[in-house]
DNA sequence: TTCGATGCAAATAGTTTGCATTCTA
DNA sequence: TAGAATGCAAACTATTTGCATCGAA
């Protein structure tokens, strides 16, 4: 793990937009960065390493995983992209204020809820005022069930 | 990964109160289950399958970690066991009421701070309110900068 | 004496690293 | 053309599974 969630987010418009922001911090930019990052928008939401390898968003010939991991790394240093374990399968990753700033997942049926930083501002000040935590919620996400799920358990578990 | 996060926890006092309530199940009691129960109980806290395998809690020899892992799933099935992650490495494993309902960790220091039932339920109810989620953080921690953190932090990065 | 549980080894998933080669600046 | 980045393979961590053997009921 590195400390690359505390970088702040540098969000970028375009892929030439990203590619000179990279160049502009003095990094190379090779095919395999200038496809990651090209992947990363076609993809427009999280996707996996493995599925960015792969060719997300119809790119078909795409990197190795491990350049897509050391390139998603660099990216994430430089701010431009953030990661989020939203389960127990692979990270994903998406371009700053792509991913959300958290999610809600149901335990039972796996539904994402995203969630705003105007629906998390009330839950932040809480624990702020409460516990002294500055929470963000952005690497893990909040679990429990969906209103659904929590009908349908009460009811078989009576 | 299995459902039995959705398992009600059935707390036990002590060493022979889980060999009862495993019989009573009708589970067979072999020696590695019976050892695996005592570190739990010799922890008395969060332990990985690899810290139990080893011989957490002064128990010098410890079963095979397989075994280990399939034990802590036969327990948290009963009910006896539940786990979290608590951060990007192994699982936790405690007894029931051991582990904390949720828990606050630094990304920066990576201190850990549990929250109780009562400290939570104030943001249960919020997001019951506002999203119709149960949500129960049990699974993954809630992550952000502990007071310490978020004041150096600032200062860094102004 | 039977079937469930064990240990060992091998498989798996996700991610990281070492290294010779390739390519960017 | 120097040094950074790549691809490939191998290592690594956490966990699961297959299978022959063992042991609890």
């Amino acid at each position: 793990m590195t400390t690359a969630h505390l970088t702040p987010e540098v969000p970028v418009e375009s892929v030439d937009d990203a590619i000179a922001t990279l160049k502009a911090e003095g990094h190379r930019v090779s095919s395999a960065r200038r496809l990651l990052v090209e992947a990363l928008f076609a993809a427009g939401g999280p996707v996996t390493a493995e599925q960015i390898a792969a060719g997300a968003g119809g790119r078909v010939p795409e990197s190795d995983v491990a350049s897509v991991y050391r390139n998603l790394e660099l990216l994430e240093r430089v701010g431009m992209v953030r990661h989020a374990h939203l389960g127990h399968g692979p990270a994903v990753y998406a371009l700053a204020g792509k991913l959300a700033p958290a999610y809600l997942i149901c335990e039972r049926c796996g539904g994402r809820r995203p969630l705003t930083d105007r629906e998390l501002e009330p839950l932040r000040r809480s624990i702020r005022t409460r516990f002294g935590y500055e929470a963000r919620f952005r690497h893990f996400p909040i679990t429990g069930l969906c209103a659904t799920c929590a009908k349908r358990f009460e009811g078989e578990k009576p």
